[in-house]
DNA sequence: GCTAACTTTAAACGATCGTTTGATGTATTG
DNA sequence: CAATACATCAAACGATCGTTTAAAGTTAGC
């Protein structure tokens, strides 16, 4: 029959998406040294072999599982700044910081990602360093100069930090899914609408970004 | 001589300390997966049944090498804590976040704490979970009580999430230290003072806590 | 239909993992 | 001094690691 016929070439892509769906579950959740080859494959019902036929490492594995997870996410930021600033206004600061953040925990099928994220920042520095410069510079680099244009007072040195400090506190908040009663007291009311948790996000960076004087100073 | 006896105890005691500060390096620079018992031997310069026979088992050692770093950073929290509460006036939410974020940098001895920290929330749920559960919850209760109290306005729900962003954005700072050149251009003046970046945090975190309205609002 | 290229597979490689064992040495106790 | 508890050590345990190999299976090109 046509319709079950699969050529050769598909059913090796078919391997390649498998292998890297379970690749960015596992590594998510384990961390690299925690995951095993042998745990990929068992997971995407493949021989172990396939991961380094297809991927040459388990190092470079990691690398396409970031890569195919995050790149339509970069893509969608850049996509989302170009829109801003070919308008004729300059940007407000607060759809700069919702152009850098809502894709990475909005985008549909992207729910480990934040997790792989997450772990990826915590790899030891050989592994995370060229993987994040890589993955992240000119992204980074050009939301870094879309801030310093909304906010001409700040000093380069001092945005560069205030941009890391979301950073961290936006891979810690997708990090956070997992410590689920921590810090909270009984109160918790568990099932937060994700997108009530990104707008908390973001008017946290954004306060955080512009440190307005304190209310009493304009009075 | 008397000087150079050594009790069996004392060098008991010495072979625990040795341990512990190679764990508190390796697992901070490797995580707990990457770390091996044998790697850490190595640079206590002890056997490797000696980890074993102190601590029980692998993870009982980053338990018990968590605990004794974090332990006086917590005291020294909550001793702050104190101090601020027991003056006749109601504690500035700057000298609040100043007592939850400075013990952790700048305790002499702590240097690799920081990255500690950052690995064990990175660590799999099974891993991190009890174990910060454990460390933090009853400081973290009691800042959050106090943070409340300091900005009476805004509700539980969304001080316990600020608060994790501040969380986020410290251990992601203690972290970025790996991270040289990543998203900085060429300008970098490398050598940050480490005070200086703790202002840096500092300044971030009030602003994102109590998130004053907009200059403009009161004009 | 035969050959060449591609993909999958079971099996094995050496290395390293956390942990245990039993012997050896040392200090404390009665 | 004898007996006991404690600490360290080399060695080995079985398991699992990332990776490689070589054979078997499958598809495409001529």
């Amino acid at each position: 029959m046509s319709a079950s016929v699969r050529t050769q070439r598909a059913d090796s892509a078919e391997t390649r998406t498998r292998i890297l769906n379970a690749s960015e579950q596992l590594f998510s959740e384990r961390g690299y040294s925690g995951t095993s080859l042998r745990a990929i494959a068992e997971q995407a019902g493949v021989n172990v072999a396939s991961a380094n036929y297809h991927f040459g490492s388990k190092a470079r594995l990691l690398e396409a599982a970031l890569q195919r997870a995050v790149g339509p996410i970069n893509s969608e930021r850049l996509q989302r700044l170009d829109q801003l600033q070919s308008s004729s206004q300059p940007p407000i600061l607060a759809d700069i910081v919702r152009a850098f953040i809502e894709p990475v925990i909005s985008k549909p099928r992207s729910e480990g990602l934040p997790r792989l994220l997450a772990r990826v920042f915590a790899e030891p520095s050989a592994i995370a360093v060229p993987l994040l410069e890589h993955t992240f510079r000119p992204v980074a680099a050009r939301f870094l100069a879309a801030l310093e244009q909304a906010l001409p007072g700040v000093s380069a040195e001092d945005l560069s930090w205030r941009f890391q400090f979301v950073i961290g506190a936006m891979v810690h908040m997708a990090r956070f899914h997992e410590l689920p009663a921590m810090f909270r007291n009984g109160d918790a009311t568990a099932a937060d609408a994700p997108a009530s948790q990104i707008e908390k996000l973001i008017a946290f960076a954004v306060a955080g970004l512009q440190q307005s004087p304190e209310p009493d100073t304009c009075a």
